[in-house]
DNA sequence: TTTTTTGCAAAACCTTTGCAGTTGG
DNA sequence: CCAACTGCAAAGGTTTTGCAAAAAA
């Protein structure tokens, strides 16, 4: 069998790279875009666009939300950033990675951990009688973490 | 090893039985939540706030969706209902049933489908490295349905 | 009568869109 | 210079909340 069609990823190692496959994909460097991508690498995980536009720690500013989506997006289309639902709330963004995994995500506490190769197998295998096909780096698997399963 | 925590369920084979559960709660029997419920019991699938305020073909109006939420909201604590969440869009409300499974739905689309439990033990197993638990239930695996995948 | 529930209006939250002004190339 | 991009404001979709009036027990 085949695996599900994979989105373009073009996965940037740092922000002079990124920056080239913004010009490569013929769109302008602007000063947010910059500030975006370097949030961006700057964060240590997948980071709402609110997160990303306060910068995180006070640091890196981007004044509107609007312009934040909007280059999230562009950078989406381009391939250079994805972004997954945790269950409730914003979505997440992060830099595309050249081995995307996907993830399982706590509803109740917002943790997650990345799955690896043999769990996403095991995964596709568990829905395959469906006919369905999923990737869990969008839509990841949502359930609870060890801690909160506890109450 | 033991399965994850199953929400309280109590379900109710027919309206009757659903307003004796709501009286049995404490709760009072209003027109508002006798509609809801029959909008429920008449629905044929999982149906948005939306869908069943409008009575879904034009039968069984609510006027409030406010109202529409705070009674859902009720009957889900009271374990007559619970929603699932396929991929963006409104939340989707069902009655409980006797066997729960979970889903998996096409986040293009909005089909979905049912799990079986060898399905679900398959996707259990695919988490149980993460410490992770899943239900499939109110966070169905999303992903593509087969006409989707082909574009 | 008393307490719960309703309907309406407003707000909250996340995301998108329109538009006029700014900026990168 | 000109197209691309920004900031602001406003709106869209989903869900929640406050409150006074209505209804259930």
């Amino acid at each position: 069998m085949t695996i599900a069609s994979e989105s373009p990823e073009l996965a940037a190692r740092d922000l002079p790279a990124a920056i080239a496959a913004l010009r490569a994909g013929g769109l302008r460097v602007s000063a947010a875009r910059r500030i975006v991508l370097e949030a961006l690498f700057a964060a240590d995980g997948p980071a709402t666009a609110e997160e990303l536009a306060s910068g995180l720690d006070g640091r890196l500013p981007v004044s509107d939300l609007a312009s934040m989506y909007r280059n999230l997006e562009t950078l989406e289309e381009l391939g250079l950033v994805r972004h997954v639902h945790f269950g409730h709330g914003a979505g997440r963004y992060v830099l595309s990675a050249a081995t995307e995994r996907g993830y399982v995500a706590c509803h109740r506490c917002g943790a997650f951990s990345e799955l690896d190769d043999a769990a996403v197998a095991a995964l596709r295998e568990g829905i395959e009688h469906t006919g369905f096909t999923a990737r869990f780096t969008h839509f990841p698997v949502v359930g609870l973490c060890p801690q909160c399963l506890q109450r």
